[in-house]
DNA sequence: CTTGACCTTCCAACAATGGGAAGCTTTACG
DNA sequence: CGTAAAGCTTCCCATTGTTGGAAGGTCAAG
């Protein structure tokens, strides 16, 4: 089986196929005489594994460690399990990041009329001077860059 | 006042300072005779907004929108709150996206024991075949690779 | 035997940030 | 004043995961 029908048939593109050979994360795929990867069912196999473990968000260097587990017929599943739970605690803080983003934001926008008038409590509240930082108040003109032009 | 104090000021880091500049997102910063940055109070207050504004998680990219609108003291609060509201859609399908993961690794590892013992449901799910792609059932062995040795 | 679709390798780019080297300037101290 | 430390300059490199493209070899169909 050549890339491009491994690709389709894995879910990881020719290009991510070659870039994880290169880096190791999945064995040297063997050759035909003119140089072409021959890919193996098991090399799909593998290469399926990868692509559901970056659905789920795994990063490539995770999946080093993923990758081992599932080989190692003696594992533990605690290893597995550890792996994963730290995963959903990466994920967890992401998200919670990015809802905090969110809800800042949303309550700026909540609070701008949006309409044809300038004033805008979201570049004002960007333009806030002196809020978590060294203040520097005492009215020195901003030229355009205050917030209530 | 040089990089660092500037840095400090606004809590932008010097290297990303010289970044921004470099990209054209500040404009270029005057110099002293021996060629060291000099920033003015209002260079300060750009930066600051830029820091609060990728504190908020806007791109770089959106920023050139950002800072033109704050500049441009005949906006439409409107425009400023849709740059708002697009980066808040953004947020939302990125949180719905590691949700999603989440969601699915966590039902995983409740079903993982976690013990000595190597059977696991987090590597037998990532390990199925013909899931969502070409299947190739009839019981080739895979080696070492299977979900169950 | 030509054409087009495929494959190969290598190189570059993205976004945003940090690290570090080589070299110059400013500051602080004795 | 002289020297050393700290801070500045530019330039290059690495990161993460992925895509794009160029130059060239190969395969299958017509």
């Amino acid at each position: 089986m050549n890339i491009g029908q491994a690709a389709k048939a894995s879910g990881v593109s020719g290009k991510m196929i070659r870039y994880y050979e290169d880096v190791g994360l999945i064995p040297r795929i063997s050759r035909t005489d003119s140089g072409y990867r021959d890919f193996s069912e098991k090399d799909v196999h593998i290469l399926r594994f990868i692509s559901r473990a970056r659905s789920l968000g795994f990063s490539v260097e995770q999946m080093y460690s993923l990758l081992a587990l599932w080989q190692d017929r003696h594992r533990a599943s605690s290893d597995v399990k550890a792996v994963a739970q730290a995963h959903i605690d990466e994920l967890d803080s992401k998200i919670k990041k990015l809802q905090d983003m969110r809800e800042t934001l949303l309550h700026l926008v909540n609070h701008c009329h949006g309409d044809h008038r300038p004033d805008c409590p979201i570049l004002g509240d960007l333009a806030a001077e002196g809020q978590e930082l060294e203040e520097q108040r005492g009215g020195k003109s901003l030229g355009d860059f205050s917030d209530k032009p």
